[in-house]
DNA sequence: ATTATCTATAGATCTATAGATAATGC
DNA sequence: ATTATCTATAGATCTATAGATAATGC
């Protein structure tokens, strides 16, 4: 079975995925068409149905390909407070904010996420889970689930905190709510993982 | 001068804003087309462009507006960290979750505003500086300026909580981020008040 | 007479579909 | 022979403009 060697056109899934995942985060979900979304990766719109159901259909699976992209690099951080820690500074880092194309999609998206369809949101909601776990883990390893509290606060703060980072036209402002959301996060580990 | 009373068409512009305001927080910026916008305000579309200069122009004064709103709804709670309660509250219920048109700008927009033109960001930035001055104040009478990381803190957390309950498809969860949003801003509150 | 709003439309872009083409593996 | 992709296009919607209309105040 399958022509072109079994994998071409599972390879080019792929590759749309990827290259909508950084168009989507740059641009946004309303505001990316199908004729740029497929450009971008070397191919005409019209081929896009041969891939996806509709545009709804390649949301929800880029969001949920993000999210998990996400999970599984959170997971690769050092156990415990330290990699809580580093997560934080380039979280909030203006590399990060500089570049949202290649940065976190919740901080590029959350606000559209909650406008998609429910296939969308719901890709969107075991991705979350996920990184909630991930956080849970690493700031309460004997007990996780006492720190859900603690780890949606850390969570909320830091998509919260880029997003004004990005929103905001003043550069010092800018540059003062990622150096503030720095110190705010890492008192809210520090409290989190003495206590207990 | 004027016709029609002298405030005919300055009435007519402030209900577009305001309709518009409730639009795009609903189906957001990207999602809200001119023709709908003006069909909410009870006008077709072609006698947009006697009021705004273009979509951007709208746009930056219904960010600026509904900002403003928001500040001017902030200032009237009472003062000190009785007021900050009463925010935290209302803001992180699910009423607020489930009705964004009436909701926070920030929480239905802030990505979108992040892709927005230099003037939207510029209205945006004004009012969010007002809104944490008030937060500030409140957070420490004495000396608001100290209370500015804290503030921060708030305000972020607040934001990206509301849209975590709105993208998310598990309507426990959504709760969930809910009722920790406001455990985890009321401990803010208390630790700031308290020390110092 | 003035002017706010409407009707009509241009030109671009959007999602989606149908049929043609070209590149592959047998 | 098969099939991934392309070309072409339909039909809807988008922003924006131009000229017509209708409601107002003098």
């Amino acid at each position: 079975m399958a022509r072109y060697g079994g994998e071409h056109k599972e390879a080019t899934r792929r590759r749309i995925v990827e290259t909508a995942g950084r168009r989507l985060k740059r641009d946004g979900i309303d505001g990316s068409g199908i004729a740029t979304l497929m450009a971008d990766a070397g191919l005409t719109n019209g081929a896009f149905y041969a891939h996806f159901e509709s545009k709804d259909d390649l949301v929800a699976t880029v969001v949920g390909d993000q999210l998990g992209r996400q999970a599984s690099e959170f997971s690769e951080l050092p156990g415990g407070r330290a990699g809580l820690e580093i997560l934080v500074g380039e979280y909030l880092s203006p590399a990060h904010r500089d570049q949202p194309d290649v940065g976190c999609p919740s901080a590029a998206l959350l606000d559209e996420v909650g406008r998609c369809t429910e296939a969308t949101k719901k890709a969107y909601t075991a991705g979350t889970k996920a990184i909630l776990d991930e956080i849970c883990t690493r700031l309460a390893p004997e007990d996780p689930e006492s720190a859900r509290g603690a780890a949606l606060a850390l969570f909320t703060m830091l998509v919260g905190s880029m997003q004004l980072a990005r929103a905001v036209s003043d550069k010092e402002l800018s540059d003062a709510v990622l150096e503030e959301g720095i110190r705010n996060a890492e008192a809210l580990i520090r409290a989190r993982t003495k206590q207990k």
